[in-house]
RNA sequence: CGGGGCGUGGCUCAGCCUGGUAGAGCGUUCGGUUCGGGACCGAAAGGUCGGAGGUUCAAAUCCUCUCGCCCCGACCA
């Protein structure tokens, strides 16, 4: 490929509404343009690096024993009503109608698709196990897309979905992507972290997250340094340091709190207690039904956790009228002593404490000596709060830290959740007939571009690892217009092609700087440039991107040598 | 959905408060000089000022509505 043939729209400037480095640095080396809010073009540097992606992910499926589909990306409604999802999803999923006024939306992801598939054609127990998988674009109308190609409305990801007979066949399936994504990323060349994750709606009961440490991320990650424990903050739990209980009393006692509304504030409350000696009430909705979450006056709770705690889909916190409505009181003033008729969740923290103090449900009043299993009826214990960093780590001496980090992966253990409601079963050796067991497992391709970038940048722009390098190697004649400069130029380009090294020759009549300034933001890890000066000598100049270091390199073992470290550099990221 | 911000040549932005001939830099085109880190000189093309309505003799500028985009929050397999 010649430069001047391709089109490679970089810009001076940052754009103006990114913030994000690699949205910047996508948009200035032209790799991608926005259509609309949420959606963006891909242009031919940022299609080279994703071919590049998704073949790293084929071999890696492939060599699992998956086998590749491509489904509809259109989709009937009543497949989704099946699964229970139509409802579920809500405005998260793209809705139309066609002509005759049928409903259909955009997959989201492709569960449903899959398992209609495997219901209709998996029969036998002999027919298992199954591992399939697709690269498609998925659609997901994003409350608010943000940071470039990370949060979208319009993506493409590798989902895969294993079919077994049990739940020891789900967890052959399961380690396999495991180790697949484990090589897909390593050769992708990221950094990356594999850490337990919550399930949510997708229900099922174990799952991983493939997360790259970023500050573009969305996700916090708690992670032990020491043991390896590594959790996203929704699932994390940590060790506490154990907190001193009063002498305590035999019953809980009422005393008057005038104005006190906060924890804060009843800390300094003549008669108040410290904050790990209060108990917090938070009043939520959750699938409707108002429910309490308990937690030390000092944590926060975190939706996520007690909406797995409970399996609720939605959350919401309650309205102060519906609150007074409950309990007699409002926010300021709310326990959980007496309470019998909602449900009481309770965090971990609070177990065995004793001499507590909380809201009386009675404005400006407390209650104090609560003795949380003697006086509350408890209803779930359950892990609820947000760890935060410095807090020990649940498994080792040490202490935890907490980061930022975008998520490249997700692989999930379904279990029945498809196979039940849609009815995909097979017969067993005796003839008995099962639910299908399942496993669903994601990569966000475009995420694997961009978390890369937010990896690998510096001033000049954007270094790719060689594996997924728009170019290897970029071949810059000072002056193309020069003869001797030009034959060099083109012999080295043909010879390196030949040699099967992924190869561009910048031959546009620019000034050396501008070619020098492109090829930097662009990324090509190694460049060869050819001068004047070195020419004379018959030597080239070979420049690695990442480090910025030069060496000179005879002309008759330029293309060996450069065929040699590109195939070294890839070898790296095995 | 709540809060904030922004829409002016391809890009980055000024002009708006205080209404009166639409600007700069970069990019593009042509000519010339240059040629190892985004050159220089000269000339030129390119804009219904997001859209609709209103106020006014006159609107990029003031008012109303609307659309789009960005950021924070909420939300997010």
């Amino acid at each position: 490929m010649y430069w001047h043939n391709l089109f490679v729209p970089t810009l001076r400037e940052h754009p103006a509404d990114a913030e994000a480095v690699s949205h910047k640095l996508l948009v200035r080396g032209g790799f991608i343009r926005q259509l609309t809010a949420g959606v963006y073009s891909m242009l031919p540097l940022a299609q080279r690096t994703l071919l590049k992606i998704t073949d790293i992910v084929r071999e890696e499926m492939n060599a699992i024993g998956a086998q590749e589909f491509y489904l509809p990306a259109l989709n009937p409604a009543s497949v989704w009503r099946e699964s229970g999802r139509w409802d579920v999803m809500g405005d998260n999923m793209f809705r139309l109608k066609d002509r005759k006024g049928a409903e259909l939306c955009l997959g989201m992801t492709h569960e449903e698709i899959f398992t209609a598939i495997a219901r209709n054609e998996l029969r036998s127990y002999k027919q298992l196990p199954q591992i399939w998988y697709q690269i498609q674009t998925k659609f997901r109308d994003e409350p608010r897309p943000k940071s470039g190609v990370l949060r979208v409305r319009q993506f493409t990801m590798k989902d895969s979905y294993s079919f077994d007979l049990d739940t020891d066949g789900l967890d052959k399936s399961f380690d396999l992507h495991d180790a697949a994504y484990r090589r897909i990323y390593s050769r992708c060349g990221l950094r990356f972290a594999v850490v337990e994750a919550s399930s949510g709606a997708m229900g099922g009961s174990a799952s991983n997250e493939f997360m790259v440490a970023s500050e573009a991320g969305e996700d916090w990650i708690a992670s032990c340094a020491s043991c390896g424990y590594a959790a996203n903050v929704e699932k994390a739990v940590s060790r506490l340091e154990p907190v001193p209980d009063g002498s305590g009393l035999d019953a809980p006692e009422k005393f008057a709190t005038p104005g006190i509304r906060t924890i804060e504030a009843l800390v300094t409350f003549e008669g108040g207690a410290a904050a790990h000696n209060q108990i917090k009430t938070y009043v939520c909705v959750l699938d409707g039904k108002l429910t309490l979450a308990l937690l030390r006056g000092d944590h926060e709770l975190n939706e996520t956790k007690i909406k797995d705690a409970v399996g609720a889909n939605d959350f919401r916190p309650a309205q102060p009228d519906e609150i007074f409505e409950a309990l007699g009181a409002h926010p300021g003033s709310l326990g959980a002593v007496g309470v019998t008729t909602y449900p009481v969740i309770a965090d971990e923290a609070l177990r065995g404490r004793t001499s507590m103090t909380t809201g009386a449900n009675e404005n400006d009043f407390h209650l104090r000596g609560v003795n949380v299993e003697r006086d509350i009826k408890v209803t779930k214990w359950a892990s609820l709060r947000t760890v935060k960093a410095g807090e020990g780590c649940p498994r080792c001496d040490a202490t935890l830290e907490v980061n930022k980090s975008i998520e490249v992966g997700h692989i999930f253990k379904l279990g029945l959740k498809y196979s039940v409601s849609m009815g995909a079963n097979v017969l067993t050796q005796d003839g008995r007939e099962v639910p299908i067991v399942m496993g669903s497992y994601g990569i966000g391709v475009e995420r694997i571009m961009a978390a890369a970038v937010e990896l690998y940048h510096d001033a000049d722009g954007i270094c790719w690892p060689v594996s997924i390098a728009p170019f290897e190697v970029v071949v810059t004649p000072v002056n193309f217009t020069d003869e001797a400069m030009r034959t060099a130029a083109e012999t080295i380009y043909r010879e390196l092609k030949a040699a099967g090294v992924d190869v561009i020759l910048d031959n546009r009549d620019e000034r050396p700087g501008v070619k020098f300034k492109d090829a930097d933001l662009v990324g090509i890890p190694f460049r060869i440039v050819v001068g004047p000066k070195k020419l004379k000598e018959n030597k080239v100049e070979f420049f690695t991107r990442s480090t910025k270091t030069n060496e000179d390199l005879d002309l008759a073992s330029v293309v060996a040598h450069v065929r040699n470290v590109v195939a070294e550099a890839k070898a790296k990221l095995r």
